[in-house]
DNA sequence: ACCGAATGTGAATATTAATTCAATTTTTTG
DNA sequence: CAAAAAATTGAATTAATATTCACATTCGGT
C-alpha cells in the first residue's frame, strides 16, 4: 500500500531529527503531519523498520533507527560520485570507484548495511564485499540503492 | 555493591553470545550462572547499561550491547599493541600509535565510544579526540580503557 | 474481471518492561 | 564512629508494547 511507504518515511523522518521515548508520542507525531493510525500498527511498523528502543545518553528512552537506514543528503551526493560500477558474482559483490574512494565507501557498506553485506575489503578503486548467506543480488543491489542515489533505477 | 558489577558483566556476557528476547528469559539465564534478581532490578540494569532492544534480521527481538560495550579478544590485542602515548588537554584527547595505525585506532574509538569522544581526525601515527562537553579526563580514559586492554591500571 | 493468496489494519488483549514506593544496605562525611 | 546521604533492591503497580483475531484491502495470475 501506498500509505504504508509514505507513513515509513515519515517515521523515518521523525525519530531520526527528533526524540521520541514511546509509540503513543511517535503516534502523536504522526497524526500532526495526517497520520492516522493505532499502537497496533505502529508497533508493527517499528518491528518491520527495525527501529529499536536503547536507552540514551540523558538516561532516557529513545527509538534509533538502524545504521541501514541512516542517511545524509550531502554523503549521499559524495557517494553517488564516487562510484562507477557494480558486478556480481556468486555471494560477491564488487564495486568499483574513483581512485581513493574504494576505502569511504566499503566504510559505509560496513556501517549501514551489515546485515545484507557481511564484510568488505577495500583496495584502491575496488571493493569486494560477501554477501550474507541466503540474499539474492537483488535483495543486496536494493540494499546499496537504499543510500547510493546513482544506483536507483538502474539494473 | 560488588555483586551489581560482576552482574552487568554477565549480562554484557550473556546478551553478547545469546538470543535473548525478553528479560524473563535473561532472568532465568542469570539464575542458571547465580544471579538472583527481580525483573525490575533487571529493567533498571539494562537502562544503566544502555541495552538495546531491537528487531532482529530473523524478525523477533533481541538485546543488544551500545558498541561502547562491545568487545573483541583479538581486537584488544591488536589496539593494546598499537597505542603508545595518551596526553589530554583541555576537551582534547591525543593518541599515538604505532606508525600507520592511527586511522585504524581511531575507527575504533568512533565505533565503541561515540558519546564520549564526539568525532577524531586521524593522521598516521596520531588521533586528536573531541571529548563530549561536560565529561571529565577520567571518564574518557575509563571509556577507552574499557576496550584497550593495555590501558586499564595505568594512570 | 474473478479468484485465491498475501498483506494491512484496528480493537481488544496479553505480554513485557518501567517505575513507584518502602525498606535496606552501603558510602560518605563531620 | 555516628549521622546523613546515596545507592540498591523487591513487591506491586502502572505504563508501554506486542500479538491475536477478525475483517478489509490489494495483488498476482489466470
Amino acid at each position: 500500500m501506498k500509505n504504508k511507504i509514505k507513513r515509513f518515511a515519515a517515521i523515518k523522518e521523525i525519530i531520526s531529527t527528533n526524540t521520541v521515548s514511546c509509540q503513543e508520542d511517535l503516534l502523536q507525531l504522526l497524526a500532526e503531519r495526517g497520520f492516522q493510525l493505532t499502537q497496533a500498527t505502529l508497533s508493527r511498523d517499528l518491528k518491520q523498520m527495525k527501529v529499536a528502543k536503547t536507552p540514551d545518553v540523558s538516561g532516557e528512552y529513545i527509538y534509533k533507527l538502524p545504521n541501514e537506514l541512516k542517511n545524509s543528503e550531502e554523503h549521499n551526493i559524495y557517494l553517488a560520485s564516487s562510484l562507477t560500477t557494480i558486478d556480481f558474482s556468486g555471494n560477491n559483490v564488487v564495486l568499483h570507484t574513483r581512485s581513493g574512494y574504494a576505502s569511504s565507501l566499503a566504510y559505509e557498506i560496513d556501517e549501514r548495511i551489515p546485515s545484507v553485506i557481511i564484510g568488505t575489503v577495500a583496495g584502491e578503486d575496488t571493493i569486494i564485499g560477501v554477501i550474507k548467506e541466503g540474499l539474492s543480488q537483488k535483495e543486496v543491489f536494493d540494499a546499496l540503492a537504499s543510500f547510493i542515489p546513482t544506483l536507483k533505477g538502474r539494473q
